[in-house]
DNA sequence: AAGAGCGATGACGTTACCTCA
DNA sequence: GGTGAGGTAACGTCATCGCTC
């Protein structure tokens, strides 16, 4: 796979310093890197550029004010599609996310009137997301006020790219202009999809830490109210023992110490600690003896993420 | 060297659309 | 068939960084 590429310095040094790379192997570095980076970055303007004239605009600039103004989604998918003017109607049932068959980029390619001609789509075999038929991804769709160009797009990612996707998230959950570009290129996305997909990925890995975050703390109060009910317990007996049998009070020093300010029996030794870790597993001596969740920092492909992880 | 201006990018919150029960 | 909930692609805004002048 192409996509085991080094991150650029800035989004790496962004990423350290949100925490979010949590200790994964990242290259970084720019330095020779840079030109080719550079020019990656031209060819995603590139790319983008050719991508609006395959919509039929004239100008680059994507002034998100206008639009409504745009050409509908079928028509930013699937250039071709205006040559035909019956379109909509024959287009339902079809994979907006599905590369057309050959015959049908060559049709609409060969159209004088195509205005796709620099839109040119790889239909090899490693372009990921022309591998689904119709059937397995279900009808189009696009709503009438879409094919009126009106309203925001919204395709589905079929289910071999957001795979793909999320493996590259696994690799690096940041993404500089090259990669982008090669997994745009690879999975016949826009770069701004890519953007997307992985802001909105670590969105959610960030989500799902909060919650695993949250219920870990959850279960730490839970703990030490327990243990803290336990001792207070404890100590009401013991003092009851001590008004009772006075003579048997002959307690080590390091097991029981009484606290100078609030004049309670309040710690143990951490020798105790220790042991009493070993014998209860789930007091909270052995809870605060192992590194927690937050401490270890739940990385991306963790079972507790993937669980829950919308592509798997 | 310090600072303003600018573009790029990420985080975060929100919106809009889609699917499914 | 209608509907509400949940998931998620796309968007808007803000903060921050690096670069240039």
């Amino acid at each position: 796979m192409e996509l085991g590429l080094r991150l650029g310095e800035a989004p790496a040094k962004r990423a350290m310093r949100s925490g979010l790379l949590l200790g994964m192997g990242l290259g970084v570095g720019r330095g020779e890197d840079e030109d080719e980076e550079r020019r990656a970055e031209e060819e995603e303007e590139e790319m983008d550029e050719e991508d609006r004239r395959g919509r039929g605009l004239a100008e680059p600039p994507l002034q998100l004010d206008l639009l409504p103004l745009l050409p509908s989604p079928l028509q930013l998918r699937f250039p071709w599609a205006t040559a035909n003017k019956n379109m909509d109607a024959s287009v339902r049932g079809f994979d907006v996310n599905q590369a057309p068959s050959p015959e049908e980029g060559a049709a609409a390619s060969s159209s004088p009137n195509s205005t796709s001609s620099s839109f040119q789509m790889d239909f090899s075999a490693q372009v990921i997301g022309g591998e689904a038929t119709a059937g397995e991804r279900g009808p189009l769709r696009v709503s009438d006020e879409e094919e009126n160009g009106l309203g925001r797009k919204k395709l589905r990612l079929s289910k071999e790219q957001s795979a793909f996707l999320e493996e590259s998230f696994k690799e690096h959950n940041t993404l500089n202009p090259k990669q982008k570009l090669a997994l745009a290129k690879q999975l016949n996305l826009r770069p701004r999809q890519v953007e997307v997909w992985f802001q909105n990925r670590r969105a959610r890995t960030k989500l799902k830490q909060t919650e695993v975050d949250c219920e870990y703390l959850k279960r730490c109060c839970q703990t030490l109210t327990e243990e803290n009910r336990r001792l207070q317990k404890e100590v009401a007996e013991l003092r009851a023992l001590k008004t009772s049998h006075p003579f048997y009070m002959h307690v080590p020093a390091t097991t029981l110490s009484m606290c100078p300010s609030c004049e309670r029996v309040a710690s143990t030794s951490s020798a105790t600690i220790a042991a009493a870790a070993e014998h209860r597993p789930n007091s909270f001596a052995a809870l605060f003896s192992k590194p927690s969740p937050l401490q270890l920092g739940l990385q991306p492909g963790s079972p507790a993420l993937r669980q829950s992880s919308p592509a798997s």
